[in-house]
DNA sequence: CATGAATGAGTATTCATTCAT
DNA sequence: TATGAATGAATACTCATTCAT
């Protein structure tokens, strides 16, 4: 193939962008997450990287950029986790518990994404959405079809699959920020297959529950 | 009791004082909650009160320590508020039930406190304990000792009643949370009693959970 | 008359506010006079004056409101100092002097005010009009009669008044950044007289005056 | 005339070095104009020439050399097209007219060379001597001689030869920055004549001429 | 006691200029 | 020679806190 003749003058160098923008993400999230969004000084932040203020600037026109670009690579992380953890798994409650150790299991690894969603969340609450409910809601009928299949099938109660959804996220949301404030060390799988069995099975004894409903 | 002498002069009028406080807690919390605590001036919550910058730094001497008394006074009406609902409630369920449906009441009415609790995590991230969890723990072992006696009655599932705590607290806090960012607009007591619902029966079917454990 | 009960806290002092309003404008004029705009630092301004920056920013919110603050001011004393110069004098000839010679006055002791305006169009040239001629708007129609009157009476030729109107003013406004920029060193009222004898006999000689129109 | 023999290797393109800084020029004149100096981004300039932002540097080692091109250029240009008009004009009045025209009729085709003066002035105001200036100094000998040689062939009143160059170079000044900046739309061999008009005659009346001094 | 005038530490962002490629 | 990546000096503005009235 014909190459085009090489234009005078230093290349742009399109791999050098990507690799400065990522290598800049990635310790903006950690710094964001130590400092909180108004105490951060991009001036320190260049010093951690290494690199001269005005190169931060170069590749995130301001801090609000820079801060919003970290917390979607975070989530969008967070996704990509999920979802490969489930792929091919068919059972239903497997797919459930893997899905859940998969999200706690980037949690624990990234606690620092946490922190950014409780940043998100302080600094920007005039925001019409935040990153994460942005993308719960581009999962969420992916998600409601998978549970109303489960409870054609028989295996989860015929409830409004909605509310189940809820109950779920809502609980894995409210532990990820308990496991990161109060400072909690169960290893994920573990606490992962334990919230599996109470949301799966309850917190009723059978005695109770067959007292409730003899029909059983 | 014996009454002090009445002491010459006008005397300090504590309640004046104790009245003066409350007001400007009752408007700090809101207004902190839609400012955010490093954007909030003091000056513009002064004037929101009606006084003078000078008073408020009287009632509460830096900005730090009067928004921690929003947090504290908002998380000691909710503990309250809990309490209230439960008192002489002997039937296990019962108690939960209403538990639940006065915390969730209370921030429904209270969507500040919300924002509070996200803002004190979001500023100040190196506190020892966030206000929220230093209440939770001095609510604990009360707690724990309810459910290990429902568990000895037979009524809940002999697990850990740590993680039975757990459970339902995560799952609170990430239910308030997304309540308020997700904008759901679900009445409480519903709310509460579809997730007592689930938290007590588990979301798999009947039949599903008779294969698994045929003993029942 | 029945006095306001007085209110508690350090009364507001009106005055107070107005004697550091008009400190501030004095010593701003020269200094943006002398620095420009951009260059202008409100803290070595504040330095100047004796106070902190912030009290600058009490009195003037923005740097750009506090500029055009002090052209306002620079175009109202000029407004002032030449409408109180022709106050009362009927005599055509005459009261054109005088406005001539008080405006070249007026420049000639507040040199500042010719750099503040260069300043304005340089920094501001998307305003829709400068503070100059939307004062210049405001007293045209007022000279246009004038001038008109003065036709009428047969002392002034019958051209267009405002062609006059724009030729006089033209002319005051190219003299005064001449002697400003060329650092000219007439007296102002000498200039005065000069300019005067120009603009009304012409440049030309009666001579040729005569040849031109012999019916004269 | 002796060539140099020609030197091995690529040839300096003489003519590509002139090219590129002209083509620069032009488009920094209206560039400057449009943005100011201090707010002109270089970066920028140079992606509406459509060359890396070094080339610029390459041909103007900074930013002030730059602008300081831009203005003598177009005073330059200027001064040529009024040199141009007048050539060889003998008539006195016609003479002047045609200087007028020309002077007229370039700002009004070249209105961003009024922004760059404003803009020198108010970026620059401790230089010795604005570039504007400095041309009229070169000039104003011819001038003064054209003046007086009038005033002898009795076409011109008998006044200081420097006092009439003076009027009509002011109004001419002021005129340009009037048009400009009150958006007059007058074309402007029209205004030249006007102005002609007024400043060889006067305004004042024959009839009140006649009576200041009844020995016409 | 209540008030509000004064203060100045703290920080995002811009853009001329350099120089490796 | 042409380019554009990197740099850091420079500067407006905010707001907690103090303290004279």
């Amino acid at each position: 193939m014909q190459q085009e003749p090489r234009r005078p003058g230093r290349p742009r160098d399109e791999d050098l962008a990507t690799r400065r923008k990522e290598e800049i993400l990635t310790v903006a999230a950690v710094f964001f997450a130590e400092t909180g969004y108004r105490q951060a000084d991009i001036q320190v932040l260049a010093d951690r990287i290494g690199v001269g203020k005005g190169t931060v600037y170069r590749y995130f026109p301001t801090k609000e950029e820079l801060f919003f670009a970290t917390v979607d690579a975070g989530i969008q992380a967070l996704s990509n986790c999920v979802n490969e953890a489930v792929e091919d798994e068919a059972d239903v409650i497997e797919h459930i518990r893997k899905a859940i150790s998969a999200y706690l299991g980037h949690f624990d690894r990234h606690p620092e994404l946490v922190e950014l969603l409780i940043i998100e969340r302080a600094e920007f609450r005039d925001r019409e959405q935040a990153t994460y409910f942005a993308y719960k809601e581009r999962n969420l009928e992916r998600r409601r079809v998978f549970i109303q299949e489960s409870i054609n099938k028989g295996i989860i109660r015929n409830i409004c699959s909605n509310r189940i959804i809820n109950v779920i996220s809502d609980t894995l949301y409210g532990v990820i920020f308990t496991n990161h404030f109060a400072k909690r060390k169960v290893p994920f799988e573990q606490q992962a297959q334990e919230l599996v069995d109470i949301l799966f099975h309850g917190i009723l004894s059978d005695k109770h529950r067959i007292q409730e409903n003899p029909s059983i």
